[in-house]
DNA sequence: CTTGACCTTCCAATTGCTGGAAGCCCCATA
DNA sequence: TATGGGGCTTCCAGCAATTGGAAGGTCAAG
């Protein structure tokens, strides 16, 4: 291996494991790696880059598509800044979605269990809500 | 049908979807339905009652495992509210984390969508934060 | 008797991984 | 040179909780 990883290598590398490395590489998230006559797959410093950054897209809770986009628009010299926003914004919204779902969930659930007296009676405020 | 529904009529009266109802059946949340001549599944009310406290619990974030544990409570005349109370505790630390989890992405991008024009030059500070 | 709505089973896809099995490859050491 | 171990390859399967579809049986109304 004159100048390239092994896929072990990348992983340490970028932070994404060698099994991870695959999957992404089979839903086409990262292009195909080259190979050595022998079939490993090789990687360069440029590849471990992407990797990085896909690491860190998924830190950010963005999905495997919008990451796609992203690494499409990163490589895009020409791009707009605002097409980049539109998507953080939109994911945005998601989250605050999402977020706004859980603690939905979570204050009902503590009005419940602030109820309870949570002894060794069979009463309990928590299932009479379930059951209702 | 002397006594008792077809699928479809409990999902109306649950609001359970009959496929999902099926599932819940095949996994185990809820017992095997019994079964006319003709082979189609036949519900109670309190069949019915079940499938509604799943659904309010699925409604809360719980998942199927612990709806298990708590239908079996419910159904337990001799329970202690403390077992179930513990359940819904734990459940309220993992939607803490989810939360806390989640909100951290949002600020993150928050920032970082603040930073950028969202303009149509390419500089971007959104793409500069995940190649770094 | 036909039509259409319902029921049945089974299989596949979703999202983002993770694990295992079987088998090849590469390098170092005995 | 043989051997051992690690790392690499592929493929298959499963997680959670659904949802969808296909192929076919059943029921009730017209």
């Amino acid at each position: 291996m004159r100048d390239g990883m092994t896929i072990g290598d990348a992983a340490k590398a970028s932070g994404v494991n060698a099994k991870l490395i695959r999957y992404y590489e089979s839903i086409g998230l990262i292009p195909e790696a080259g190979r050595t006559a022998s079939g490993y797959r090789v990687y360069s410093d440029r590849d471990v880059n992407v990797l990085r950054f896909v690491k860190r897209a998924r830190t950010l809770g963005f999905g495997i598509e919008r990451i796609q986009k992203l690494v499409g628009l990163w490589q895009d010299r020409s791009r707009c800044s605002s097409e980049v926003k539109r998507i953080a914004l939109q994911h945005i919204d998601e989250l605050e979605a999402k977020i706004a779902e859980l603690q939905a969930m979570r204050d009902t659930l503590h009005e419940l269990a602030d109820a309870c007296h949570g002894d060794e009676r069979p009463d309990c405020p928590i299932l009479k809500d379930l059951a209702s």
